[in-house]
DNA sequence: GTTTGATTTTCGAACGATCGTTCGAACCCT
DNA sequence: AGGGTTCGAACGATCGTTCGAAAATCAAAC
């Protein structure tokens, strides 16, 4: 069954290409046929709608992320390195997957139904990930701050598709020092270490 | 034309709030005929198109930040209070005008043409207006850097409509003055003062 | 190595639904 | 009467999806 997977994998990569481009409801199933060199009804066979389509991208991508998340903070025990080490990754893997991470980004809301409790069981799990890492780095924070920074931290990082050139000046490392070092010293080192250290 | 405008006044108000709830591509003009209580045939008496109904509530809002923005500036002479004005503003004003900033934020990349191309002059200009305070405040950093950390910003601000409930625990001007300080803190102060001051 | 038959994979053609838009007649107000 | 305003009805286009048949693939039998 190996030409089948390989098939589908390159059906849900040109999909999550196009859809970045044009964006889910402006690219037509014909558009998706027409890129992939399969036929309309051909692609029913590897998919068993446009909807599940995009929600096989968005799980993926998003197992992907939390995976990865998790493997960058393990040999982090310091909880300011765990949060730096959680932003360098989430940025780094956000440049190299662009077009995934744009949709699973921009078309959050368009699932329904059980699709979407899947895509939002993950993104609460990544949320949370996240929370338990700031409440390490700053314990005297109020929890609705905290609360609030975090999806200030994700909104710099997954702004990130409206703007990002990878081939443009700035690499992603440093990018992802950039957003590591605003939000480190803005919202963590601030307030915990006020001399320095 | 007192009635004239005021009918296309509640026109936009009602289809910037549901094309923020269901996203402008879901809506369609039927739906925004029920929701408005005018006929399908009636609004276009109003409206050009769909796409034209898009361009008006983007062109209004982003007019109005700008010229806000730069009326919230006034007074101020102090780089670093510029830039702490400019974010204060932006931020309130997203959470006062949310549907029509999540349309103008999310729907960005719809228009075309000419539409798009006066849309994007007004955002080119918003955009100056924050390098050029970014320049005053931060004059040591890399262009580069700065420019990313533009984006950066504008990306915890922007993303404000994907997770920001105006009736939850925390109200814009705390949300403003978080957002502010762990930008100025993060990519400001950190480099120009580093005893305080 | 060729034939056979079952299984997997592809696709042309069409379906019903919904879309944005238009048109001409009706309506309302002065 | 006459211009500003509304709307029912319909247009052509495009959408996601389905269906049954053709094509390709593969394993076993000869």
């Amino acid at each position: 069954m190996r030409p089948y997977d390989e098939r589908l994998e390159h059906l849900l990569a040109l999909a999550a290409k196009v859809f970045a481009e044009a964006g889910y409801h402006s690219t037509s199933m014909r558009d998706l046929a027409a890129a992939s060199g399969m036929s309309l009804a051909g692609m029913y066979y590897y998919v068993r709608s446009k909807e599940d389509l995009l929600a096989l991208i968005q799980e993926r991508c998003f197992t992907g992320v939390v995976d990865g998340a998790r493997k960058a903070l393990d040999g982090h025990s310091d909880p300011q390195d765990r949060l730096e080490a959680f932003i360098r990754h989430h940025v780094t893997f956000f440049t190299a997957h662009m077009s995934e991470m744009k949709v699973l980004s921009h078309e959050s809301s368009v699932l329904s139904g059980d699709l979407r409790r899947k895509v939002n069981h993950i993104k609460r799990r990544y949320v949370d990930l996240l929370e338990g890492l700031l409440k390490d780095a700053a314990p005297d924070e109020r929890p609705v701050d905290r609360s609030a920074a975090a999806y200030a931290l994700f909104g710099m990082m997954n702004w990130i598709y409206n703007w990002y050139d990878p081939a443009g000046e700035i690499d992603p490392e440093r990018l992802a020092g950039l957003i590591a070092r605003i939000f480190l010293g803005g919202f963590v080192e601030a307030r915990s270490t006020v001399h320095g250290g």
